[in-house]
DNA sequence: CCTTGTGAAGTTATTCACAGCA
DNA sequence: TGCTGTGAATAACTTCACAAGG
């Protein structure tokens, strides 16, 4: 283990890795070299972002599967179940409120908030459907630390500000907005309209 | 103008500067100073961005504007109007058929494509679902190249080699199946789950 | 002054190559 | 033999610093 910090790339390979492993269904052990046919990264590149995180494996056999599993969960902090809320309850908030994966990875979706007065008092996926305005309270009250935000760009930045008072420390963000944070909230910005424009880009240059 | 190979970075980077510029509603000029303040990125990085596509700005004034967008948009490919179908007519997959964001980046979606009898036949934002039976005779009939992938990840091998068979350029992946595709298709994997998990990692780490 | 454009320096990430272990 | 773990080499990316133009 050498104890530099963890390059950012490393980090979003986790959760690949992760994928990996599960859908590999392999038992047992399982080496680099297998690991990369199932995700497509190198093998040294697995063995260089394993070595952040200590003596994982074994020489000649690979890596125990259950056990690389379990750490990687632990490192990505998803050994825990954690709250979740989606403000913005449109098509797309609806679609994430259903959306099985996040429960898969250990997400739980507690409720969704818009401010119009018809989607109020819904529910969605059997969870229900709240008044913005009462947002700030009700993440406080159940320490809810990540939000998925799907509201109109006009709005992301007024919303934004109440998710941070309330102590939300992370946010995926569906809008195109750019959103300015202080630093101990974390973003992740999704835009699905930039990643087909990236793929187009893609499929010309390459 | 030093014609090296470009790096994927700033390509990745070159539609958020689009949606930036777009945003700043500004008219005329605007400096990689102005356009950091927009986007975050160093003004810096901007220069040497777009230093890759040419003399396109002017010292003392910055990139005129409306220029600067046609020329991100040629080089993104996306100064002509692209079809899109989307596959997999679930709660997501209906969200995307109606999501705008597509629309303004100058993607048409075109039509859905489910097995489910009860979906098609049907009509989600204006545009007709049909039975993916047919869908690759429709992909090169109207010379479809890129397709948005939403169904269950059981099925989404199988889908996709029908898209590369009709003649699929590039696939947007919403499901967390690592699709194997010929060099010449490209592809882009979003998974919420996976973005949430990096998020929450980010939060824990740093 | 204000800008851009860019070589060079600095930083970060990936790949290589091999020691050491089973 | 096949494997991991890791320093070293390489490659990629970002930032700096400054010349030159408005």
């Amino acid at each position: 283990m050498k104890s530099r910090k963890i390059p950012n790339p490393t980090i979003m390979r986790l959760s690949l890795y992760y994928r990996g492993l599960a859908e590999s269904r392999k038992e047992g052990f399982i080496s680099s070299r297998e690991l990369s046919e199932v995700t497509g990264f190198s093998p040294e590149q697995i063995r260089q972002d394993f070595s952040y995180f200590g003596q994982l494996g074994y020489p000649g056999k690979g890596y125990e599967i259950s056990l690389l599993m379990d750490k990687i969960k632990n490192i990505l902090g998803i050994d825990k179940r954690l709250k979740v809320i989606v403000v913005g309850i449109g098509n797309l908030g609806s679609a994430l409120m259903s959306y099985r994966g996040f429960q898969e990875q250990g997400f739980d979706i507690v409720s969704g908030f818009d401010v119009d007065p018809k989607k109020i008092g819904g529910v969605v996926s059997g969870k229900k459907v709240m008044n913005v305005s009462s947002m700030k309270k009700y993440i406080r009250k159940h320490e809810v630390k990540f939000a998925v935000l799907t509201v109109p760009s006009g709005i992301a930045h007024s919303i934004t500000e109440q998710l941070v008072a309330g102590g939300i420390r992370a946010i995926l963000n569906f809008t195109p907005a750019r959103l300015k944070l202080p630093r101990e909230v974390k973003l992740l910005n999704v835009d699905l309209g930039v990643e087909l424009e990236r793929l187009s880009c893609l499929t010309l240059l390459r």
